[in-house]
DNA sequence: TGGCGTAATGCAACACTATTGCATTTGCCC
DNA sequence: GGGCAAATGCAATAGTGTTGCATTACGCCA
Protein backbone atom coordinates (compact mmCIF):
# COMPACT_ATOMS: atom_id res chain seq x y z
CA UNK A 1 0.00 0.00 0.00
CA UNK A 2 1.22 3.36 -0.88
CA UNK A 3 2.17 5.88 1.68
CA UNK A 4 -0.50 8.09 0.98
CA UNK A 5 -3.06 5.42 1.15
CA UNK A 6 -2.05 4.04 4.40
CA UNK A 7 -1.80 7.68 5.82
CA UNK A 8 -5.63 7.85 4.96
CA UNK A 9 -6.33 4.95 6.86
CA UNK A 10 -4.59 6.16 9.53
CA UNK A 11 -6.34 9.70 9.39
CA UNK A 12 -9.85 7.77 9.04
CA UNK A 13 -9.18 5.23 11.95
CA UNK A 14 -8.57 7.77 14.25
CA UNK A 15 -11.78 10.04 13.36
CA UNK A 16 -9.31 13.12 11.31
CA UNK A 17 -11.16 13.82 8.04
CA UNK A 18 -9.57 13.07 4.66
CA UNK A 19 -9.87 16.29 3.21
CA UNK A 20 -8.63 18.34 -0.22
CA UNK A 21 -5.55 19.97 1.72
CA UNK A 22 -4.52 16.87 3.51
CA UNK A 23 -4.14 14.49 0.57
CA UNK A 24 -2.27 17.38 -1.27
CA UNK A 25 0.51 17.24 1.70
CA UNK A 26 0.73 13.69 1.60
CA UNK A 27 1.32 13.40 -1.86
CA UNK A 28 3.50 16.62 -2.19
CA UNK A 29 5.82 14.47 0.62
CA UNK A 30 5.42 11.80 -1.09
CA UNK A 31 7.19 13.11 -4.02
CA UNK A 32 10.17 14.18 -2.22
CA UNK A 33 12.52 12.80 -2.30
CA UNK A 34 14.90 15.05 0.32
CA UNK A 35 13.36 17.07 3.58
CA UNK A 36 10.67 19.84 2.30
CA UNK A 37 9.93 22.47 4.31
CA UNK A 38 6.39 23.75 4.62
CA UNK A 39 6.71 26.34 1.86
CA UNK A 40 8.30 23.81 -0.29
CA UNK A 41 5.35 21.95 -0.47
CA UNK A 42 2.66 25.49 -0.66
CA UNK A 43 4.92 25.88 -3.99
CA UNK A 44 5.15 22.06 -5.04
CA UNK A 45 1.28 22.21 -4.65
CA UNK A 46 0.68 25.50 -6.84
CA UNK A 47 3.10 23.65 -9.64
CA UNK A 48 0.19 21.04 -9.93
CA UNK A 49 -2.46 24.57 -10.23
CA UNK A 50 -3.79 24.81 -6.58
CA UNK A 51 -3.20 26.78 -3.78
CA UNK A 52 -2.70 26.14 0.00
CA UNK A 53 -2.45 28.60 2.65
CA UNK A 54 0.46 27.93 4.54
CA UNK A 55 -1.18 28.36 8.09
CA UNK A 56 -2.66 25.05 6.67
CA UNK A 57 -0.07 23.05 5.39
CA UNK A 58 1.67 24.07 9.04
CA UNK A 59 -1.34 22.20 10.93
CA UNK A 60 -1.39 19.18 8.65
CA UNK A 61 2.30 18.77 9.08
CA UNK A 62 1.46 18.99 12.84
CA UNK A 63 -0.78 16.21 12.50
CA UNK A 64 0.76 14.00 10.23
CA UNK A 65 3.50 14.23 13.12
CA UNK A 66 1.62 13.57 15.60
CA UNK A 67 0.63 10.07 13.87
CA UNK A 68 4.15 9.57 12.87
CA UNK A 69 3.39 9.59 9.02
CA UNK A 70 5.93 12.32 8.38
CA UNK A 71 8.88 13.03 10.42
CA UNK A 72 10.71 16.31 10.64
CA UNK A 73 14.49 16.47 10.44
CA UNK A 74 15.96 19.32 12.38
CA UNK A 75 19.51 19.10 10.72
CA UNK A 76 17.55 20.36 7.79
CA UNK A 77 14.53 22.18 8.87
CA UNK A 78 12.33 19.68 6.79
CA UNK A 79 9.83 17.07 6.68
CA UNK A 80 10.20 13.39 5.34
CA UNK A 81 7.63 10.85 4.87
CA UNK A 82 8.27 8.05 7.36
CA UNK A 83 9.65 5.55 5.60
CA UNK A 84 9.47 3.06 8.20
CA UNK A 85 5.41 2.96 8.78
CA UNK A 86 5.40 -0.42 10.30
CA UNK A 87 8.56 -0.40 12.62
CA UNK A 88 7.68 1.09 15.90
CA UNK A 89 10.45 2.48 18.13
CA UNK A 90 13.26 5.29 17.39
CA UNK A 91 13.54 6.48 14.07
CA UNK A 92 17.20 7.28 12.39
CA UNK A 93 18.42 9.28 9.68
CA UNK A 94 21.41 9.29 7.39
CA UNK A 95 21.45 12.36 5.51
CA UNK A 96 23.92 13.53 3.00
CA UNK A 97 25.77 16.73 3.81
CA UNK A 98 25.70 17.71 -0.33
CA UNK A 99 22.68 16.92 -1.60
CA UNK A 100 19.97 16.16 1.45
CA UNK A 101 19.29 12.57 0.04
CA UNK A 102 18.24 10.56 3.48
CA UNK A 103 18.07 7.17 4.55
CA UNK A 104 15.66 6.23 7.60
CA UNK A 105 16.81 3.02 9.85
CA UNK A 106 15.93 1.97 12.97
CA UNK A 107 18.46 0.24 15.78
CA UNK A 108 17.14 -1.42 18.83
CA UNK A 109 20.74 -1.74 20.13
CA UNK A 110 21.54 1.71 19.76
CA UNK A 111 18.29 2.71 21.17
CA UNK A 112 19.12 0.31 24.57
CA UNK A 113 22.26 1.86 25.03
CA UNK A 114 21.06 5.01 24.49
CA UNK A 115 18.38 4.83 27.15
CA UNK A 116 20.79 2.82 29.48
CA UNK A 117 23.08 5.77 29.87
CA UNK A 118 20.23 8.47 30.16
CA UNK A 119 19.10 6.12 32.72
CA UNK A 120 22.35 6.41 34.71
CA UNK A 121 22.88 9.95 34.37
CA UNK A 122 19.45 10.27 36.01
CA UNK A 123 17.00 11.05 32.93
CA UNK A 124 14.14 9.18 32.14
CA UNK A 125 14.39 8.75 28.70
CA UNK A 126 11.59 8.91 26.27
CA UNK A 127 13.02 9.51 22.33
CA UNK A 128 16.22 9.51 20.75
CA UNK A 129 16.80 11.81 18.23
CA UNK A 130 19.64 10.64 16.12
CA UNK A 131 20.70 12.17 12.72
CA UNK A 132 24.28 10.92 10.82
CA UNK A 133 25.45 13.54 8.50
CA UNK A 134 28.19 12.81 5.59
CA UNK A 135 28.09 12.07 2.37
CA UNK A 136 25.84 9.37 0.54
CA UNK A 137 27.03 6.83 -2.29
CA UNK A 138 26.75 9.14 -5.03
CA UNK A 139 28.11 12.16 -3.43
CA UNK A 140 31.43 10.61 -2.32
CA UNK B 1 40.06 27.64 33.79
CA UNK B 2 36.85 28.87 33.28
CA UNK B 3 34.85 28.32 29.46
CA UNK B 4 35.38 32.46 28.97
CA UNK B 5 38.80 32.37 29.36
CA UNK B 6 39.11 29.08 27.84
CA UNK B 7 37.59 30.05 24.49
CA UNK B 8 39.68 33.46 24.43
CA UNK B 9 42.65 31.42 24.78
CA UNK B 10 41.54 29.41 21.72
CA UNK B 11 40.25 32.78 19.90
CA UNK B 12 43.94 34.42 20.24
CA UNK B 13 45.48 30.85 19.26
CA UNK B 14 43.77 30.98 15.99
CA UNK B 15 43.97 34.33 15.30
CA UNK B 16 40.77 35.49 15.79
CA UNK B 17 40.20 39.24 17.63
CA UNK B 18 39.11 39.16 21.40
CA UNK B 19 36.54 41.75 20.86
CA UNK B 20 33.81 43.75 23.30
CA UNK B 21 30.77 41.53 21.83
CA UNK B 22 32.62 38.00 21.83
CA UNK B 23 33.58 37.97 25.41
CA UNK B 24 29.63 39.41 26.13
CA UNK B 25 28.01 36.77 24.26
CA UNK B 26 30.70 34.05 25.80
CA UNK B 27 29.77 35.56 29.06
CA UNK B 28 25.95 34.88 28.27
CA UNK B 29 26.50 31.43 27.09
CA UNK B 30 28.51 31.10 30.22
CA UNK B 31 25.51 32.28 32.57
CA UNK B 32 23.20 30.56 30.61
CA UNK B 33 21.80 27.11 32.13
CA UNK B 34 19.45 25.85 29.33
CA UNK B 35 19.73 26.42 25.56
CA UNK B 36 19.60 29.99 24.39
CA UNK B 37 18.36 31.70 20.70
CA UNK B 38 20.77 34.34 19.54
CA UNK B 39 17.75 36.77 20.54
CA UNK B 40 18.12 35.66 23.94
CA UNK B 41 21.72 36.91 24.23
CA UNK B 42 20.69 39.96 23.07
CA UNK B 43 18.02 40.45 25.66
CA UNK B 44 20.49 38.89 28.57
CA UNK B 45 23.13 41.52 27.53
CA UNK B 46 20.88 44.21 27.50
CA UNK B 47 19.56 43.40 30.89
CA UNK B 48 23.38 44.26 31.52
CA UNK B 49 22.92 47.80 30.16
CA UNK B 50 25.01 47.04 27.23
CA UNK B 51 23.55 46.31 23.64
CA UNK B 52 24.44 43.43 20.70
CA UNK B 53 22.98 43.50 16.77
CA UNK B 54 21.39 40.58 16.68
CA UNK B 55 23.72 40.01 13.32
CA UNK B 56 27.16 40.25 15.34
CA UNK B 57 25.29 37.69 17.84
CA UNK B 58 24.85 35.54 14.61
CA UNK B 59 28.30 36.16 13.31
CA UNK B 60 30.14 35.48 17.16
CA UNK B 61 28.08 32.01 17.61
CA UNK B 62 28.63 30.94 13.93
CA UNK B 63 32.42 31.40 14.93
CA UNK B 64 31.84 29.53 18.35
CA UNK B 65 30.34 26.45 17.07
CA UNK B 66 33.20 26.12 14.16
CA UNK B 67 35.54 26.27 17.23
CA UNK B 68 33.50 23.67 18.89
CA UNK B 69 33.58 25.91 21.75
CA UNK B 70 29.33 26.13 21.78
CA UNK B 71 27.30 23.80 20.12
CA UNK B 72 23.64 24.40 18.16
CA UNK B 73 20.88 22.08 19.91
CA UNK B 74 18.65 21.36 17.34
CA UNK B 75 15.70 20.07 18.90
CA UNK B 76 15.35 23.34 20.85
CA UNK B 77 17.06 25.53 18.55
CA UNK B 78 19.47 27.15 20.88
CA UNK B 79 23.13 27.47 21.84
CA UNK B 80 25.05 25.90 24.75
CA UNK B 81 28.63 25.85 25.71
CA UNK B 82 30.23 23.17 25.24
CA UNK B 83 30.35 21.28 28.63
CA UNK B 84 33.33 19.02 27.23
CA UNK B 85 36.00 21.66 26.29
CA UNK B 86 38.74 18.76 26.17
CA UNK B 87 37.16 15.87 24.88
CA UNK B 88 37.14 15.28 20.92
CA UNK B 89 34.85 13.58 19.70
CA UNK B 90 31.25 13.26 19.11
CA UNK B 91 29.18 15.11 21.60
CA UNK B 92 25.36 14.10 22.75
CA UNK B 93 23.03 15.59 24.84
CA UNK B 94 20.16 15.01 26.85
CA UNK B 95 17.72 17.53 26.91
CA UNK B 96 15.02 17.93 29.60
CA UNK B 97 11.00 17.94 27.86
CA UNK B 98 10.25 19.89 30.17
CA UNK B 99 12.51 22.29 31.94
CA UNK B 100 14.68 22.41 29.21
CA UNK B 101 18.19 21.31 31.73
CA UNK B 102 20.89 19.70 29.49
CA UNK B 103 23.40 17.43 29.78
CA UNK B 104 26.42 16.80 27.89
CA UNK B 105 28.29 13.14 26.82
CA UNK B 106 30.23 11.40 24.48
CA UNK B 107 30.30 7.81 23.65
CA UNK B 108 32.71 6.03 21.79
CA UNK B 109 30.83 2.80 21.42
CA UNK B 110 27.80 4.82 20.21
CA UNK B 111 29.55 6.00 17.85
CA UNK B 112 31.60 3.13 16.56
CA UNK B 113 28.45 1.87 15.93
CA UNK B 114 26.81 4.19 14.32
CA UNK B 115 29.78 4.70 11.87
CA UNK B 116 29.54 1.10 11.22
CA UNK B 117 25.45 1.46 10.26
CA UNK B 118 26.35 4.17 7.78
CA UNK B 119 29.06 2.58 6.26
CA UNK B 120 27.07 -0.43 6.07
CA UNK B 121 24.41 1.85 4.23
CA UNK B 122 26.96 3.23 1.57
CA UNK B 123 27.06 6.39 3.69
CA UNK B 124 30.62 8.33 4.65
CA UNK B 125 29.95 9.32 8.15
CA UNK B 126 31.23 12.74 8.86
CA UNK B 127 28.96 13.33 12.09
CA UNK B 128 26.55 11.91 14.63
CA UNK B 129 23.59 13.91 16.16
CA UNK B 130 21.69 12.54 19.34
CA UNK B 131 19.35 14.40 21.39
CA UNK B 132 17.70 12.28 23.37
CA UNK B 133 14.78 14.04 25.17
CA UNK B 134 13.35 12.98 28.64
CA UNK B 135 12.59 14.11 32.31
CA UNK B 136 15.59 15.10 34.53
CA UNK B 137 15.77 13.85 37.70
CA UNK B 138 13.96 16.52 38.94
CA UNK B 139 11.07 16.99 36.84
CA UNK B 140 10.48 13.45 37.02
C1' DT C 1 52.75 54.24 23.80
C1' DG C 2 50.59 55.72 19.57
C1' DG C 3 49.35 55.00 14.69
C1' DC C 4 48.00 51.77 11.08
C1' DG C 5 45.72 48.05 8.54
C1' DT C 6 42.38 44.73 8.72
C1' DA C 7 39.09 42.14 11.00
C1' DA C 8 34.89 42.83 13.33
C1' DT C 9 30.75 45.39 14.31
C1' DG C 10 26.48 48.02 13.57
C1' DC C 11 22.94 49.38 10.67
C1' DA C 12 19.48 48.98 7.20
C1' DA C 13 16.95 46.26 4.58
C1' DC C 14 14.98 42.12 3.52
C1' DA C 15 13.47 37.12 3.20
C1' DC C 16 11.98 33.23 5.42
C1' DT C 17 9.68 30.76 9.20
C1' DA C 18 6.04 30.23 12.43
C1' DT C 19 1.78 31.29 15.31
C1' DT C 20 -2.95 33.08 16.68
C1' DG C 21 -7.84 34.39 16.21
C1' DC C 22 -11.78 34.44 13.64
C1' DA C 23 -14.98 34.02 9.77
C1' DT C 24 -16.08 30.70 6.25
C1' DT C 25 -16.10 26.30 4.09
C1' DT C 26 -16.40 21.33 3.68
C1' DG C 27 -16.17 16.38 4.92
C1' DC C 28 -18.76 13.02 7.21
C1' DC C 29 -22.73 10.94 9.45
C1' DC C 30 -27.45 10.30 9.56
C1' DG D 1 -29.34 15.91 0.89
C1' DG D 2 -28.95 18.58 5.45
C1' DG D 3 -26.70 19.63 9.72
C1' DC D 4 -22.77 19.96 12.61
C1' DA D 5 -18.23 19.94 13.97
C1' DA D 6 -13.82 19.89 12.14
C1' DA D 7 -10.85 21.94 8.96
C1' DT D 8 -9.41 25.71 6.05
C1' DG D 9 -8.28 30.44 4.50
C1' DC D 10 -7.29 35.01 5.59
C1' DA D 11 -5.24 38.77 8.07
C1' DA D 12 -2.16 40.21 11.11
C1' DT D 13 1.92 39.72 13.62
C1' DA D 14 6.06 37.86 15.90
C1' DG D 15 10.30 35.46 15.55
C1' DT D 16 14.40 33.81 12.94
C1' DG D 17 18.14 34.33 9.86
C1' DT D 18 21.00 36.61 5.94
C1' DT D 19 23.45 40.12 3.01
C1' DG D 20 25.99 44.41 1.78
C1' DC D 21 28.26 48.27 3.16
C1' DA D 22 29.94 52.06 6.02
C1' DT D 23 32.20 52.62 10.42
C1' DT D 24 34.73 51.12 14.49
C1' DA D 25 38.23 49.10 17.27
C1' DC D 26 41.62 45.26 18.12
C1' DG D 27 46.25 43.90 17.92
C1' DC D 28 50.63 44.51 15.72
C1' DC D 29 54.76 47.07 15.15
C1' DA D 30 57.54 50.94 15.18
Amino acid sequence: MSFVDYSIRVLRSKGYKVTGPRREVLEAVERATEPVSPYDIGRMVQQRGRHLDHVTIYRVLGLLCSLNLVHKVLSRGGFVKCGLLNEPGCHRFLVCRQCGVLQEFTDEGLCYQESQIARRMGFQPEHHLTESSGLCRRCR
